[in-house]
DNA sequence: AAGTGGTCTAGACCACGCC
DNA sequence: GCGTGGTCTAGACCACTTA
């Protein structure tokens, strides 16, 4: 039951209850929420307030809504907010074509020094490249606990997002901030991303956390400059 | 007289006159506009229509609502939504201190070949060094016609912002597209910058266009990517 | 006390998607 | 035709700011 407290509005409570069914899997990714309607008589609300409450939802990118059909729950929102700022080359807005990922190692370690939250926690090495068009163009190595991923097979990886895998294990990420540096390639990189010595890399290095701010995954991306970049607008 | 068209609602028409009148100065950045109730007097719709109006103009930045108060225009708002995803270092958010803009050079020169748009316009060139601290952090490169240009005397660029010369010579810039690269510092940005042949630069090229889509302003920067870092973030 | 934005109600009509 | 979201009205009460 939702509160009636004017500390803070009704329609807030309301959009952050609907965000933990989304979390907890009660509205699963890909279907539709119940209709304006139907939540409303089940908050006992009116349509403008429940529709209030699914435009903090819509604005963070968590639903999208379609006249006619309805409310449906978006799928790795987050993970496409970031990316929307990454584009291919400079003018054009190329399609992602033939994405490929290739999965070079993975293994357990017994802890990072340099990031506080894994320092003494055992973890998952995962190393990727990511290759559009056979051309090599990121290169991932992500940090997990292995607490966080303990059915861990290896096909998986191929087909399933890392995202997706940790979701079956019951940790969703909610939050995510990622920072980026220019930077240039390692001998290793090089080989592997195919690019000579002096030619500048992005590197990106991405914290997702749960819904208890426990940091679930480290992820650190060596993205190709020459073949990306990074762009933002900006409209009065 | 907005009218009350089927095809597109009547919020986003009053939400575009708005936008207008803030572009024209009717509404000047700093100062509140007519309230709510007023609003809606003049355009013959509810408080709740106009509200929504607003609301767009708020999502995107353009005005600020304080209850009590009213809605203030906000100035240099996109500029500072640009600005807003670069941050110091990486886990601390420090202020911007002591900050200096050294003109380093300006001239006009009679077009620019690699873009289209400047081909064979008049511009000038003018070329700053941005410092905290006494420790240099971008060099600039601003391209801009002549023609929007007129009145420019070198003093003024010490104290004033390069926008707030243009908006003097009524050029609004009201959209902008920045485009973020990793790149390897020349000899003289060596110098200017005082780093290291290897230590790699972002370098972000920002077009600014006015109302009517004419490029106003092509700014070249180098910034330090020692200094900092390009962040974003997202949550759930 | 008066004016401002913030929230919420109860009801209406429209445009879209689907059967 | 029916249910869905999208828009709009008319009015109420609240919280905040300023005089």
């Amino acid at each position: 039951m939702i509160a009636k407290n004017h500390l803070s509005a009704i329609y807030k409570n309301i959009a952050a209850e609907i965000t933990q069914r989304i979390y907890k899997g009660v509205y699963p990714s890909g279907a539709y929420l119940p209709s304006e309607n139907k939540l409303s008589q089940e908050f006992e609300v009116t349509r403008s307030t429940i529709r209030k409450a699914l435009n903090v939802l819509k604005e963070k990118g968590t639903i999208e809504s379609k006249q006619g059909k309805g409310y449906l729950v978006k799928e790795l929102h987050w993970e496409q907010s970031l990316l929307q700022f990454y584009s291919f080359g400079q003018n054009i807005a190329q399609n992602i074509e033939n994405p490929e990922s290739k999965l070079l190692e993975h293994k357990k370690i017994k802890g990072l020094k340099s990031i506080d939250e894994f320092v003494s926690t055992e973890l998952w090495q995962i190393n990727r490249l990511r290759l559009m068009n056979e051309v090599p163009l990121i290169l991932e190595t992500s940090y997990i606990p292995i607490d966080y991923l303990k059915n861990f097979e290896i096909p998986e990886l191929k087909q399933d997002s890392l995202y997706n895998l940790l979701k079956k294990n019951d940790n969703h990420v909610v939050r995510a901030k990622e920072y980026l540096e220019p930077v240039l390639p390692s001998l290793n990189d090089q080989e592997l991303l195919e690019v000579k010595e002096d030619s500048c890399l992005f590197q990106t290095i991405r914290y997702s956390y749960d819904s208890e701010n426990k940091l679930i995954e480290l992820r650190e991306s060596l993205i190709r400059g020459d073949h990306f970049s990074f762009s933002v607008e900006m409209t009065l």
